[in-house]
DNA sequence: GTCAACAAAATTGGATCCAATTTACAATTT
DNA sequence: AAATTGTAAATTGGATCCAATTTTGTTGAC
């Protein structure tokens, strides 16, 4: 982990005051918090298993590797136990949440109800644009061979697809939802044939959504999440 | 605002260690953090409307309406950014946040998604101690004349129906979207012939639920928010 | 050796202090 | 008077310090 992400935010559009001057500006005043930036490191390492379940997280630890103190680290800690990341006990210090197999099946069924919905009420709004990124992430997720970077294109081609609805609370709950399982997902897309599956899967989701079906993206997309989730429970020992 | 609700919290089971003492005791281990007093109070009084939409939340005011320092008043402002319930913005402080009757009536969409599974899943696994309470509630909320309690007690009315079906993710997230929209439904209830409709739908989930007929709860559960959602939307001034 | 009692170390929670930034406001210019 | 600049007050973010609590380790009794 490590501490030089404290750079600063380029942001592509700052509110364009009344200005004649035309310059490559950097918004100075977005700058990354302390504790935001402790924050993200830290939910990267959880959602992509580089910590493992119960690892204890010592805020004196974190804050020397971030060179800082322990204020900011206690506010990423704080809004990683709201996200359902770690667990917090008093006086007892953070670990890393894991989650059980039951929990993550019922988030797994949060994600059908959820994502099938969502799917649902984008494709109507779909832009040309919309498919074709999602095409691409699609096309990236089928050739990529890193495990790491599975999870994270399947992430963004899902995501794609779902923008479109302008459904912004369903959104954020899908991505806590899709930030809790995340491990999980990588664990399934990396046995058997998972990715191939799942590619297979996604085109038929894809094709449905160019075609403007909303009914047939919304089931296939409940279809493909539910047999993720089928197979994970399969593979990890797991009777429901 | 008061401050001494700093009270200890009787819990009523402590794990009942090797002690022939039978005493009425209190969990000293388990004193409430300063900070999640403040924040409880801070979520009742947005929740409740006392805190109108926009209102700044200066932390030194805070910490000295409740003796504290300004640490726990962060740490509850944090906790209240990730329910949506406030907004921050770095070095300008918090403000209540409001939401637009466009987001709040997505929420509710999400509400019928989520309640009206929860609920199908519920029915069947239901108890009579779960259906007692639940009239109890009903009725409760039928004869209550102070507006400020109806909507607490439809809230528990529901939520009395839901937690048998055991799914805690599904659960937690109802519980957040109810937070953001407590205030609207306030507001739905105390308007037109609010309350009296609510109870006669009331009493049909119920009916539906002592039946056993997951099905029929499920649908009217789902028609009884969308009909919160659509009269909320008329009365002030919505179109979607 | 095992268990309890006690003390020391480690760790977290909260208070106070200082620095960074914004906001309010007076002074200055046009 | 309106707009701009400069300055002080208010406010937040972060560092450091102390107190409360847990954890660890040690001693002593049996």
């Amino acid at each position: 982990m490590n501490a030089d992400i404290c750079t600063l935010w380029i942001t592509p559009g700052i509110p364009q005051m009344a200005s004649k001057l035309n310059l490559k500006s950097v918004d100075i005043g977005n700058r990354a918090s302390a504790g935001s930036i402790v924050y993200e490191a830290l939910r990267k390492a959880i959602i992509d298993g580089d910590l493992e379940d119960g690892t204890p997280l010592r805020q004196d630890d974190i804050a020397g590797q971030f060179n800082t103190s322990r204020i900011p680290v206690r506010e990423a800690l704080s809004k990683l136990e709201q996200e359902g990341l770690v667990k917090n006990r008093r006086y007892r210090g953070a670990v890393v949440a894991g989650i059980s197999l039951r929990e993550a099946s019922e988030i797994f069924d949060f994600r059908i109800l959820m994502e099938g919905e969502v799917i649902g009420a984008s494709v109507p709004n779909m832009t040309s644009a919309s498919l074709s990124k999602a095409r691409g992430y699609c096309e990236e997720f089928h050739r990529t061979e890193d495990s790491k970077n599975w999870s994270k294109l399947n992430r963004k081609f899902h995501y794609s697809l779902y923008r479109d609805s302008g459904l912004k609370y369903h959104l954020a709950m899908i991505d806590n939802a899709l930030d809790r399982t995340e491990r999980y997902v990588h664990a399934q897309l990396s046995i058997s044939q998972g990715v191939a599956k799942a590619h297979d899967e996604h085109l038929a989701i894809l094709e449905a959504c160019e075609n403007g079906n909303a009914e047939l993206a919304s089931r296939l997309t409940r279809e493909h999440i539910s047999s993720v989730r089928d197979e994970l429970l399969e593979h990890l020992g797991g009777r429901r």
